[in-house]
DNA sequence: TCCGGTTATGCTCATTCCTAGTATAAGCGG
DNA sequence: CCGCTTATACTAGGAATGAGCATAACCGGA
């Protein structure tokens, strides 16, 4: 039975996402070698062992990293022709996503900046200049090969934002894929045989990941900043007791956009989202800030209970 | 190599959905034998030929069923160990979500009531009556064996509305897993080796489809529930022109509620998402209705141009 | 002790958006 | 011309939203 004739590989795939100092990261392995790309976590599913995907998942993260996940999602699964392991089997790559509480950060694990992989979806301070290169390269870059591009103006316009409807965080997916098929980033040259070295821009956005692991991350934050506008997966990321700054620089943190500070406290708190514990935190540096858990019961009373993420337009 | 060993086989399964007499359908195969269940359409992957997952379905669709399809999403993987072929191999399915347009159905072709398989979820004409032996099969059924029940009963609060968030169509996936669970749908049976007639309430919405089937169109209706809201995918399942009230009934299909007529007409026109074509439709019944058509441009003017459902209170 | 700096929290106001209607238009068949 | 049907226009009242001002409560240093 050779590789042509094999059925694909089937392989697991965690996008683990935390948020630390006012920034996601997402757990990564890998990079023993300098300058080899580092790679999201990834691992079997035993057919004659695990009862569901989801259960393989979290029971080789388990073993892998000491983790133990809470709340998981499936995200995507990933099958195009190219994903070949060493020995040219194709992969079907089944991918979940994972938020973890930031207490629970395993120590020495490979923790990422996410925006370290996609630095233009990061505009809380301001419009990200590398925005300008990842343009310039869309306009110049040559549409993939085999790839028509009757509508790729119109993908561009709404991906990046240029029309009135203006930036949307939750488009990340479509921003990396509209560069990936410029040739913009680094994963291009793979699937066109090119040395990263030739390429024009050849890393936009930092070191890439193995394979077509970014892709993957893009699909999982695009996944998030939508979920979070009607399911409270926030809550997932933070502390059973948080103050409502806290909340809002996560959401701020995923989303990637600054939130008007009033707005957003009546939006939670009127909302239901979250209960005064009657505790205060004194480390502000100024006023002391209440304290808030989140509101279970709120599940059983609105049907989508999510945080509007609408960017602030002035300073204040 | 065994059955044990091997890896599992991996299919591809098709949700197709179209809207006709004011019917959600989807496409079915099989039931030769009378009393046999139908099955949603599935095919393999050639790893050797399909590019992508996406291509390698629309190719066996085109093969099999000769519909060429237009709107295709993936929808979800499912993978649990209970799913086998004949000769016991675990069987992972990757589904996918495919809107047709009314007019392109294939004449023969098998298309089946979604709300036969899932009566519960249609509320068109007020809550269906089956719901009662449906909540209360709830009640009475065992959990499932294995699973604990900790928050059971916060659970079949949201998913069928009971608590003052009222019923929400897009938890039809939810509202499944949990008959399933429970024991009340005929599909449990085979989980756990009782013949189908065992059961109390033996097939709570009519006949089951094959294997999990029904799980897997629960998650379609669940999906495009969901997307209906902040895309304009009901375009996908009209004709070119269309009246406001086609759409609307399209919508209401699809939702399974019925809206509100002024303000759903209001939402669609401000909201920008048609445009009049300055004809008519003179075969309403009464007063002619000015035709439409889906205005593209709306999708670089707004972020998440959908169609809320807001279920109409009363009854104009 | 008072003052400026910092963060948290409370409140207002104008505007937009929604809900639930009423009212009118324009076909049809008798 | 009437009564029926469906389509379309308009409106009053209320809720939600976006933006900003004002106040509270802590800190450190003068």
């Amino acid at each position: 039975m050779n590789a042509a004739e094999a059925g694909p590989i089937i392989q697991l795939v965690a996008v683990i996402i935390a948020v630390t100092a006012d920034q996601p990261r997402v757990l990564t392995v890998g990079e023993a070698a300098p300058g080899a790309a580092v790679a999201l976590p990834s691992g079997p599913l035993d057919p004659a062992g695990d009862r569901t995907l989801e259960r393989a998942l979290r029971s080789w993260v388990h073993r892998q990293s000491g983790l133990q996940l809470g709340y998981v999602e499936q995200l995507y699964t990933f099958g195009d022709a190219g994903r070949r392991d060493a020995d040219g089997r194709r992969i079907l790559s089944v991918a979940y996503l994972a938020l973890v509480h930031e207490q629970q950060l395993a120590p020495a694990a490979g923790w990422q900046d996410c925006y370290g992989f996609l630095p233009w979806e990061d505009w809380r301070s301001g419009r990200p200049p590398i925005l300008e290169s990842a343009i310039a390269a869309l306009r110049a870059g040559p549409a993939r090969a085999g790839t028509l591009a009757p509508d790729l103006a119109e993908r561009r316009e709404i991906a990046f934002g240029l029309g009135e409807a203006g930036w949307d965080p939750e488009r990340s997916l479509a921003r990396y894929e509209l560069l990936y098929e410029a040739g913009a980033v680094a994963e291009a040259a793979i699937d066109r045989a090119l040395p990263l070295e030739a390429r024009a821009s050849p890393t936009l956005g930092g070191p890439a990941m193995a394979q077509d692991h970014r892709r993957i991350l893009a699909t999982a934050l695009s996944r998030l900043r939508g979920k979070i506008k009607y399911r409270p997966v926030v809550f997932e990321l933070l502390p059973e007791r948080f103050t409502l700054s806290q909340l809002q620089q996560v959401v701020e943190a995923l989303a990637g956009v600054r939130l008007h500070k009033q707005n957003f406290r009546r939006l939670v708190e009127q909302g239901g989202l979250v209960t005064s514990t009657g505790e205060y935190d004194y480390g502000t540096g100024g006023r002391p800030a209440k304290l808030f858990r989140f509101r279970r019961r709120v599940l059983r009373e609105r049907a989508a209970p999510g945080l509007r993420v609408t960017p602030a337009t002035t300073g204040t």
